[in-house]
RNA sequence: GGAGAGGUGGCCGAGUGGUCGAAGGCGCACGCUUGGAAAGCGUGUAGGCGGUUUUCCCGUCUCGUGGGUUCGAAUCCCAUCCUCUCCUCCA
């Protein structure tokens, strides 16, 4: 969310902020909204004076036992009752209108985000790895996983439909190994902090990170209102809501093991083959809470994590700055890590790091006090997966294949797996 | 799920319709005291919004949250969330 005091003070720049995201006369409709709310709790404070006014004026006089003269106060405030009550109705609704349309703006992006229409248009840092070669054609990950028996999406569907699967013996321990693997990474080389979270959440926890009112369409929910939260960054990120903690404790930094839920909505027909896009996947999610000032150091060591995974894992990746057109609505600025399939003959992203300077702060009131000075100011959070796990199995599959149908287990997951080298075809 | 109790400032805690944004205590800050420290004494110590200005000040809203009653609500009513106790159920 954005402050509104900025945008009334700023209106040329965040107008042309906005433009970036494709929106237009967000600042002119902002600033009416607010002249229209300020107008009204100005005039209806006047009212609100007069009446505190003649209410003392009240108890003084019934306090001095002056009978007649508290009557005569009590008809003379009366006649501003009404006003009072109907001007704060309007208040709160002109709060509301304010609020709702601030709500749906898109976060102000850095200007180093190029400008760009969609993902063709992002543009690649660096790349790390090769691309392994094969002297066969090598198979997409649900081939290799079928053909193991290991990866079963005829029964996910007749138990839950499309986009789910069933993973099994080899397939299921080396999900478990991954999550084990990431989580000792991030904690132990990384210093962050392990937690379980709840899956469920409700809608504030969404505002505060901007899955909601937007997208909704995006989310499960529950029939008592509540929703399944489609990453764990909503549960880590909402972990420091309505809170103003001591400048000391920053920076903060969380990280989950989680299984994530998204309907998918509108992407019907994609990566309908298996487990690219699924309803249900699991996650290994990094959050951090920052100072303002250290934000921008943090993204580059958040990155750093998430492309250690995947060095550590032996894949070979490629980074890319997200282009305007493709950066979230909440972000400042995003790096996608894109994996290489050999069965697709294709990057494909694998994990998204992406800082929200106060963005989400806003939305979740979460501040600190600063050691120095007085006051309190707005956190700034970032968060990235640290690694998808989902397409975490894709990519050792399609990258560790063999001929025969086998695949190698990487070296660093061994130990994870009880000192198993080879998923083996039987 | 059933029955009951409760949510007040950084913390504890008083306040059951009238100058209450809120006694008292603790904590914290500053000052006095001291060779220094402790104790003691004094002063100060919530946040949001708006106005003015950005040193000072004024208004308004906030006693879990949202409504309502009333001239006036921390106090009365309704709804809701959360916490605790007992019962029930349960991995």
């Amino acid at each position: 969310m954005h402050d509104i005091k900025w945008i009334r003070e700023n209106p040329t720049a965040f107008e042309a902020a906005m433009s970036r995201r494709k929106l237009s006369g967000t600042a002119e409709k902002a600033i009416l909204l607010d002249k229209a709310r300020r107008d009204h709790v100005a005039g209806l404070q006047e009212l609100q004076t007069q009446r505190n006014e003649a209410s003392k004026a009240i108890g003084k006089a019934k306090a001095s036992g002056d009978e007649a003269a508290a009557q005569a106060a009590i008809a003379n405030v009366a006649k501003i009752k009404q006003a009072v009550q109907d001007g704060e109705e309007i208040e709160r609704k002109l709060t509301d209108e304010l609020n709702d349309f601030l709500l749906e703006l898109p976060n102000i992006m850095f200007d180093d985000v190029p400008d760009g229409a969609d993902e063709d248009d992002n543009v690649e840092t660096h790349r790390v790895g090769t691309p392994p070669k094969f002297d066969f054609e090598p198979k997409q990950h649900f081939d290799i996983g079928e053909a193991l028996g290991q990866m079963d999406f005829e029964a996910a569907a007749k138990m839950s439909g499309s986009r789910f699967v069933v993973l099994k013996k080899d397939l299921a321990q080396l999900e478990r190994a991954l999550a084990n693997f990431m989580l000792d990474l991030h904690t132990q080389d990384y210093g962050r902090e392990e937690v379980v979270v709840p899956l469920l959440v409700n809608a504030n926890a969404l505002i505060g990170t901007n899955q909601l009112p937007k997208f909704e369409a995006d989310m499960f929910k529950t029939t008592d209102g509540k929703y399944l939260i489609s990453t764990s960054e909503v549960s880590l990120t909402n972990l420091v809501r309505e809170t103003t903690m001591p400048e000391a404790d920053l920076p903060k930094r969380y990280t989950s093991y989680s299984n994530c839920f998204r309907s998918e909505a509108g992407s019907a027909g994609r990566d309908t083959r298996g487990m690219i896009r699924q309803h249900q996947f699991s996650k290994v999610e990094m959050v951090s809470i920052v100072h303002p000032d250290k934000s921008e150091a943090e993204q580059m060591l958040m990155l750093e994590a998430a492309e250690e995974v995947l060095k550590r894992l032996g894949l070979a990746y490629r980074v890319v700055k997200l282009c305007s057109g493709d950066t979230g609505f909440g972000a400042k600025r995003t790096f996608d890590i894109e994996v290489w399939l050999p069965g697709q003959n294709q990057y494909r992203e694998i994990s998204s790091v992406s800082t929200c300077g106060d963005f989400q702060a806003r939305r979740m009131n979460s501040r600190f006090k600063p050691t120095e000075g007085k006051g309190a100011q707005y956190v700034h959070t970032l968060n990235g997966s640290g690694l998808a796990i989902g397409r975490t199995i894709v990519a050792i599959l399609e990258n560790y294949q063999t001929k025969d149908g086998s695949v190698i287990v990487p070296e660093i997951l061994q130990s994870y797996m009880g000192g198993k080298t080879l998923i083996k075809a039987t």
